[in-house]
DNA sequence: CACGTCGATGTTAGCGCAATCATCCGCCGG
DNA sequence: CCGGCGGATGATTGCGCTAACATCGACGTG
C-alpha cells in the first residue's frame, strides 16, 4: 500500500539540478497520471484517454490502466485537467439567496438538467445586494464557467458589462425584460400581481392591500396589482415593504395593515411564507379568513397547502424555470442556433380557501 | 476597448512552428497575466505579486499594474493559480441535503467563518445515499480541497478510507462518535431523545410515541427516547419511520399514530417540520394540544415558534456546529496543535405550549 | 509485395499562473 | 571609492494534465 515517490518506472532522465528542484516542489504526495501510466506500462496520454474517451483505448489496455488507478487510488486533478483542456465543466448560477425555497427549486431544476451532461454547477449567493453581486461575479469568472445562469435580471451596468465580456452564454431568469443580456426565461411579475388583484376583486374584495419585499420582482408585482385593482374599480391598494420572508414578518405585516387600514378585506402577500404568517396572525386575532379578510400568496409552497384554510397562491413553475434555463444553456454550448431569446413560462393562480370563491360567470 | 491578440509587447521570440501552434490553442480570447504585464511594462510575476502580496510591490508599480488590470478587464484564472501554488482555497462540505433548514444553517455557519480567511466552500449534496456519497467524494477530491467538513458521521468504509487518504483535515459533525476519522463537532442524539422523553413523562405523558426518519441520527434519537421512557416507567414508545421532512408527512404520521395507538398522549417527532404538520393535523381533527396529546419536535425552526400553541422543541445550535467545525479546520490549516478531537456542543430543550408544563420540583 | 489506410499509442508542447532563485539598484559605513 | 546589504523586480521552471501531431504496426488492396 505504498503510494510513495519511488514507483517503478517514474521517468527521471538525469538527476541534475532542475530535477532536484522538482522533487522539492512536488510534495503533494498524491499519485499523478504519470504514476498510473508507469504502473500500467503505458504513457500518460493513454491514462487520460482511458478516463475521458474509453472507446479510443483497447479493452486490454483499459483494464490495465483501470487496475493501476484502483491500486494507487488515483484521482485526477480537475484544475489541471481544465487548464489543459480549456473546459471547466462549470455552470455558474447566481441566486439572490438559496434559503428561499422557490429559488432552491430553480437551482434544483438546473442541477438535474445539467448533471446529465456531466457539468457541475457553481453556486453564488449574493444576498440581494448589487455591490457584492459584482464581487461575486469576479470570483465566479475566475473559475472560467462555460455559461452563467442568473436568478433574476442583472441590473447593475458594471455587472452586465462584465458578463457580456466573458463571452459565454448568459441566461437571466425569473423575470422578463426587453433589454436582455442574452437569453431570458421567466414570467411577468406585473401580470401575476394583476391576476391576483382581479381574483380578489372578483371574489368581492373592495379594499385590497399588497405586502411584499423591496426587490424588483416584488415591486413589479405591486405595480401590476395596483394597476389591475384600479381597473377593477376597487380601492387602490397600499404596499408595505417587508424585510424578510418568514412567518414572523408576515404576521407583523398583517398587524400593520389592520392597524393602518382597518377596512382592508383582502391582502396579497408577495410570497407564501409571508402569507402563511399573516394567516396564522389572523387566526390568533380571531379575524375570519376569508370572510372578514382574504389572504393570498405567491410561490405555491407546501405550507400554503397544509394550513387550514389553504392559502390561495400563484404557482410559478420554479423548477421548470431552472430546467428551461439549463436547456437553453446546453443548446448554446452544443452550438445550436438560439431559439427564442425570451421565454415566457407564465404562471397559474391556484384558488384555495383563504380567498372568497369567484362566482361562476353567468 | 480592443482586447485582441495583438497587444504591444506580447513576447514572440520567433515565429516558428511551435509558436503557431500556441496561437491556435490560446483561443480563449481572455487577457492573461502576461498581457497585463506587457501593458504595465513589468513582468508577469510582478502582476501576480500585486494581486497576492501587494506589500512586496512599490506603490508606483502597483498603480500601473492595477490600471492595466482595469483596462484589460483581467480576471485571474483560479485553476491555473491553484495548480501553480498548490493552494486551492477550497473547503469541501458534504451535506445530506441542503433543503433541510438546519443543515443550511450549519453550512451558513461554515461559510461565514471560512470566508474571512479567503477560503471558499464547495458544497456536495449526497441525498442521504451512501452510494452516491462515494461518487461525490471522488468529484470533490478531484478539486483538491484543503479540508473536508461532513454534516454527519462518515460511515461507509470506502468513503472513510478515501477521506483518510486525502491527507487533509476532516471534520465530522452533527453527531458524536468514539471512532472519529479526525475531528468531531456535534451533540448526542440519544441524549436529545432521552431528554425529550423525560420532559414528556414529567408533564404527565404516559403513552409516548416517537416519529422520525430512517437516518442514523433519527435512529439514535429514537433509541435514547425509548430507553429514557422505560426508565421513567411510562409506556414503551413506538417508532414510525417517515420518508420526508415536510408538513404533509407529519400529518400522515400523526394520523397513523392515532390509528394504531389511539391512547398515545405525547408524540416526539424528530424534526420541527414533521411536528408542525402533526400539530396542524391535530387541530384539523379537533384533538386538543397538549391536553389530549402533546407534540414535540427538534430543530427550533421558525414554524415551531409561529404556530399556536408554540411547539416544544430541542435547539441544536446548528449554526454553531458549522462555526466550530470551520474554526477547527482553520486551526489545523494554520498548523495549530489540534485541541479536543471530539467537541460536544450539547443541545437545549425549549418548552412551549404544545407540551404540558413540567411541575416545579417541590 | 508495395502501398495506402486506419486504429492504437506515444511524443511534444503548452494551458495560465506562482515558487524559487538570480539580479539589479540604491544606499550606507568604513 | 568599495563592498555589502536589503528591497524591488525578473528569468526560469514546473504544477498535472490534454490537444495536436507523430508513429507504428496490422491489414486489405491492386
Amino acid at each position: 500500500m505504498d503510494r510513495g515517490q519511488s514507483l517503478p518506472g517514474r521517468v527521471a532522465p538525469d538527476r541534475t539540478a532542475p530535477d532536484r528542484a522538482a522533487q522539492r516542489r512536488r510534495a503533494s504526495g498524491r499519485p499523478r497520471i504519470e504514476d498510473v501510466a508507469a504502473l500500467a506500462g503505458t504513457s500518460a496520454i493513454t491514462v487520460s484517454r482511458t478516463l475521458r474517451a474509453p472507446a479510443k483505448v483497447t479493452e486490454a489496455t483499459r483494464g490495465r490502466v483501470l487496475r493501476a488507478i484502483e491500486q494507487l487510488g488515483y484521482i485526477p486533478d480537475i484544475a489541471a485537467s481544465s487548464l489543459a483542456s480549456r473546459r471547466t465543466g462549470i455552470i455558474a448560477v447566481l441566486v439572490p439567496t438559496i434559503t428561499i425555497p422557490v429559488f432552491a427549486e430553480t437551482v434544483q431544476g438546473i442541477t438535474d438538467t445539467v448533471r446529465a451532461e456531466g457539468l457541475q454547477i457553481l453556486l453564488g449567493d449574493y444576498n440581494y445586494s448589487d455591490a457584492s453581486e459584482r464581487e461575486l461575479l469576479l470570483a465566479l469568472a475566475g473559475r472560467r464557467p462555460e455559461a452563467i445562469i442568473s436568478v433574476g435580471l442583472v441590473q447593475e451596468p458594471a455587472a452586465r458589462a462584465l458578463l457580456r465580456g466573458l463571452g459565454v452564454p448568459v441566461v437571466e431568469s425569473w423575470d422578463l425584460t426587453d433589454d436582455a443580456l442574452d437569453l431570458v426565461v421567466g414570467f411577468s411579475h406585473a401580470g401575476a400581481g394583476g391576476a391576483m388583484a382581479r381574483h380578489l376583486a372578483a371574489g368581492g374584495g373592495r379594499r385590497l392591500a399588497f405586502v411584499g419585499g423591496t426587490d424588483r420582482r416584488a415591486a413589479a408585482r405591486a405595480a401590476g396589482f395596483v394597476a389591475a385593482a384600479i381597473e377593477c374599480g376597487v380601492s387602490a391598494a397600499i404596499a408595505l415593504p417587508t424585510a424578510a420572508s418568514n412567518l414572523a414578518e408576515g404576521a407583523r405585516a398583517l398587524a400593520q395593515v389592520i392597524e393602518q387600514a382597518p377596512q382592508t378585506d383582502a391582502v396579497f402577500l408577495s410570497d407564501d411564507m409571508l402569507a402563511a404568517g399573516a394567516l396564522l396572525e389572523c387566526q390568533r386575532r380571531g379575524l375570519a379568513v376569508p370572510d372578514r379578510i382574504a389572504i393570498a400568496g405567491l410561490g405555491n409552497m407546501e405550507i400554503s397547502r397544509a394550513l387550514s384554510p389553504g392559502i390561495t397562491t400563484i404557482d410559478v413553475a420554479a423548477r421548470a424555470i431552472g430546467r428551461r434555463a439549463a436547456e437553453a444553456v446546453l443548446a448554446r454550448l452544443r452550438g445550436d442556433a438560439p431559439g427564442a431569446t425570451v421565454l415566457d413560462l407564465g404562471f397559474s393562480l391556484i384558488p384555495r380557501g383563504s380567498t372568497r370563491p369567484v362566482p361562476a360567470v353567468a
